[in-house]
DNA sequence: CTGTTAGCGCTTTCAC
DNA sequence: GTGAAAGCGCTAACAG
């Protein structure tokens, strides 16, 4: 049988509540009391049973998911898992609520980060926008004493306690790596459409892709982003364009969402040409499109491994647990016709 | 507050125990009885507390992993996560013991699942090695009333609760589109180093290489398998000796472990010619082949992922809960040189 | 500062 | 067949 806080308090000579304390770090304990307690703990090898604790405590975790009001399909998948976990959460002892927010919007993500830091849950996940404003309304909240995450993108720079995400620089690097090498070679011009140059994970994404490129396929030339804020009509015009005016394109990197737009635009151009398409985040639309050849590879990040990581590290973090980091660490899934889940 | 034992014994109008007679499907309650019962749990909404019965219960679960004694680093990294998830186990309510037995050996094998069978632990994962005896064996356990779950290698046909690992038909498509995309349509010979054929999951993954190159890259051919059984020399031997005799080769798909000897050969013929490589499995090895050029691309499976979710699975089981499945689905992972862990 | 006591939600004797 | 009561390992009032 596991040593239990009776056992340490009869090999401390103290009562339970005593042992209570020092294992809570509760003030109003002796420093001699603290180090004899502490001392019985080390020897008989004592490990807290945390669902015994939760149980007495019954205490439940409010923690808040705040998530851009995009219409586009990856961001109705994270909203799906998020809804998921939600369904879960009594069975988890946290209690989770959801706050949508405007896409690419700082001032508005500021505000309802303010908002929180009165409300005071217990932890906070969101989806970054990369703004100073934005670094320092959640720099207040972790002052306060609010752990906060980030999912999806990053605020690097901020205190957020973690990132639930994908490297995003080795993301564009593998898009590069993965566009050359089925290039095999050839010479041309590569388009990239990419959401916003607001996000970091946007940035990050060209960042690597563009100087994969440069380093190791120099017969390549990336062409100015193309910026179609994730939404699938802007993009479907924005391409469309661009592969009318500019003959020489022959591969396409989306680095973003709305690739609805961009697949419509793609096939448009199916009788002309045949281009080598590189897309991230798995959908309804980009599986289609996998499937009958019109892009060639998908990056994705499996958002539901986001969303449950996210609430994993925050529940982590309250209860003073540590986490399994190889399970926290989300990966950038590659999918080929192949290995479609 | 969430509905409890209590609140149901209420509503029913009958005692505690006899409530938790029902919850656990007990004998020793009148039909009458057990529907007023199960009325009230259903109208009330009710959601037991596992955490709550499990402390009450104070039960452990003792599982067996039964992992074969190859000397290669994708099994040394299997034990090495088995060996962290028996350090976690004491927090998990799990007590698990592993067990060694020769490696593509299904008498040994069964010997071991016998003599488990009077063990009667709660719960068992295994890497099955293919055979009518095996699958005989896990059949008698499972119907002795002890789940089975299989972990990289899996059991078809057999009565085996769960499968922990990738699908490998799959896993075999993707290295062949990999590989012939790679090769932008240049022809020539593809060598294939397997374990040994004896395992289902190095038949499948060649039967899906050997199927998609036909599908798809007619101007490839793929050479008779080399079997290494998953050890460095003799893979160095073979592929060395292949290597050697054929110059046509043009690509190598390593689909077994033991890459330390393949890796070896190839770099001893790194001057002759540049050969395109998948290799599978992620060890420091293959990573470091990666890295410097030997191999173009690596599949994987997440050893780590594959033994918590047999864990958890098996666990889930006893417990009489579910999981959820996306959480349990082992991808396979792609890694280029840019998106290592 | 320290100890006593009564639970958290569920299971399990042991009576009736 | 059914119920009362004790207890799993821990926390939280409330006394002293």
């Amino acid at each position: 049988m596991r040593p239990t806080v009776h056992d340490i308090a009869a090999a401390a000579g103290v009562s339970l509540a005593t042992v209570d304390r020092v294992l809570n770090q509760r003030p109003g304990v002796r420093g001699v009391t603290r180090d004899k307690v502490e001392a019985a703990i080390r020897e008989i090898g004592y490990v807290r049973d945390v669902a015994a604790a939760n149980l007495a405590k019954g205490r439940t975790y409010p923690l808040v998911f705040i998530v851009p009001a995009s219409d586009n399909s990856f961001m109705h998948g994270l909203n799906a898992e998020v809804r998921a976990a939600v369904a879960r959460s009594p069975v988890e002892r946290t209690d989770i609520r959801t706050v949508e927010v405007p896409a690419f919007d700082p001032a508005a993500l500021v505000a309802v980060l303010d908002q929180l830091g009165e409300e005071r849950p217990a932890g906070i996940a969101l989806v970054a926008t990369d703004s100073p404003d934005v670094r320092e309304a959640v720099d207040r909240l972790v002052q306060s004493g609010i752990p906060v995450v980030t999912v999806v993108s990053d605020l690097t720079g901020s205190l957020r306690y973690h990132y639930a995400g994908v490297d995003n620089i080795a993301a564009g690097r593998t898009a590069a790596r993965l566009l050359g090498r089925f290039l095999g070679g050839a010479k041309g011009d590569i388009a990239v459409l990419a959401g916003s140059m607001l996000v970091r994970d946007h940035r990050e994404r060209l960042e690597g892709f563009a100087s994969l490129i440069a380093e190791e396929f120099p017969d390549l030339t990336v062409l100015p982003v193309i910026e179609g804020r994730d939404d699938p009509d802007m993009a479907h015009m924005l391409v469309a364009d661009a592969l009318a005016k500019r003959d020489a394109i022959i591969g396409v990197y989306s680095l973003g969402a709305g690739n609805r737009g961009l697949i419509r635009a793609l096939k448009d151009k199916a009788a002309d040409r045949r281009l080598t398409v590189v897309a991230h985040e798995l959908t309804a639309h980009t599986r289609a499109a996998l499937l009958d050849g019109t892009i060639d590879a998908i990056l994705n990040q499996d958002a539901g491994h986001e969303v449950r990581s996210a609430i994993r590290v925050l529940k982590a973090k309250a209860d003073g647990l540590s986490v399994i980091d190889a399970q926290e660490r989300i990966r950038l899934d590659i999918f080929l016709k192949d290995n479609l889940p």
